[in-house]
DNA sequence: AGGGCTTAGTGCATTAATTCACAAAGTTCA
DNA sequence: TGAACTTTGTGAATTAATGCACTAAGCCCT
């Protein structure tokens, strides 16, 4: 609770903090000064006790009868998310998807710079894209301390993604997101997330088959995306 | 547990079929007969109990003493993902993301053919990438009803996400795949996942600077992916 | 044939997450 | 000032998910 022993904020709690950040964003956009845990509930899709809970885990920021300050939330979210600087990020796999990811700003405008982009494939090497240059592989080691990469993010083909990890956490990276399907093996040190497309698409499946067998009054998927392992 | 009265198949485990379904097609790939619960946990980076749980869900196809059969384990798992046959795919925006992701081998090659992708932007509209024609998303209802279209991914912009999904509500999708950073508002009966990077990154961003404050002896994140609201 | 070994299946305890429901604290207005 | 109202913060109950540990089955070898 207090600042001094941090920490005991529960993983659901935490992977709902980043949606919140993303509607209190909205919010302060349009000028709205405070809410309450109803609001920002129904905005979220979630229960109200919930929403206070989880903003509880924070501090106790809000005042009785009034509700909650949005800029002072904002605030809040992004200390505890650890967003009160940027983070660098390095692309390895220079594919359809690591060059859109590459361009997409929604990195950049949320704090996470992709400084780099690799590949080990020597006809895409030297290839530019959206002011980056593809880089090889073997250069990661120099990029991640020349350039202050935080997060990895693999694009590699399934095949590759291992030699991928392992060469991000060769050259000190701790925090990979994972876009290639294969369950990668790493330290516990090093945390990661996996992107699996065809995941969210096969859980899809799932609830619109039970549709479709069920006559449609089956409930539907759980809006949580989960994929992965460990 | 018997056939008639499908399903109570928890979400938790619904999530993990898709990756033991991954590894188990990659055993089978390198002519694996079998397996037991504990090399399938440690393929997956969970616990063996949890596996044999989540695969007796299923119905008792493992032999004890021997474990299960590979192929007949796959069989079971798309069985019940839903998986016996393609779904359909729309894809709404054709920004960079939206092309990629028309592109991308994965989806095909996991029974999920992008048969479409439309914009409403007239500079996009007409533009062809990878043997696929932007479409008007004014035509969305007849793309879909022509091409039987089951399954639309959102990639627009933000602003333009919620009447995306609309358009493809009104045109009787069911179930969306979104990668917009908003909540979208849809009925009960539709079944939304959200996969927003920036969250992704900001829920490492986090466990990242955990480990920086404490002295890098905090532990790492759950590689559960989770993102979206409701 | 039978003993030893392996491994699935599962009841039960534990832990994590969610939701309820209410007291505490503040606002507003007469 | 104080009564009515709003909304937070949080114990406690509930529900969901996990993981242990044991039983039931089948294989293999002598």
């Amino acid at each position: 609770m207090t600042q001094l022993q941090r920490r005991k904020i529960p993983d659901a709690a935490i992977a709902r903090l980043p949606i919140y950040l993303q509607i209190l964003n909205n919010l302060a956009a349009t000028n709205v000064l405070r809410f309450s845990s109803d609001e920002l509930a129904a905005l979220a899709g979630v229960n109200a006790a919930k929403v206070r809970k989880d903003l509880s885990y924070l501090g106790s920021y809000g005042t009785r009868g009034v509700g909650y300050e949005v800029t002072y939330l904002i605030h809040q979210i992004k200390r505890e998310l650890g967003l009160m600087r940027e983070w660098n990020v390095v692309v390895v796999g220079a594919g359809n998807l690591g060059c859109a990811l590459a361009k997409f700003d929604g990195f950049l405008s949320r704090g996470f710079p992709v400084v780099g982009i690799v590949d080990n494939d020597p006809k895409k090497i030297g290839r530019t894209t959206s002011s980056l240059t593809v880089g090889d592989v073997g250069d990661l080691k120099n990029i991640v301390r020349d350039e202050k990469v935080n997060i990895g993010v693999i694009t590699t083909s399934s095949p590759a993604a291992q030699s991928a990890a392992d060469a991000l956490i060769e050259a000190g990276i701790t925090s990979i997101l994972n876009f290639a399907p294969v369950v990668l093996s790493t330290p516990s040190s090093v945390s990661v997330r996996n992107v699996d497309l065809g995941v969210e698409l096969q859980i899809l499946s799932y609830y619109e088959q039970m549709r479709i067998e069920n006559g449609s009054k089956a409930q539907s998927a759980p809006q949580l995306n989960s994929v992965g392992a460990r």
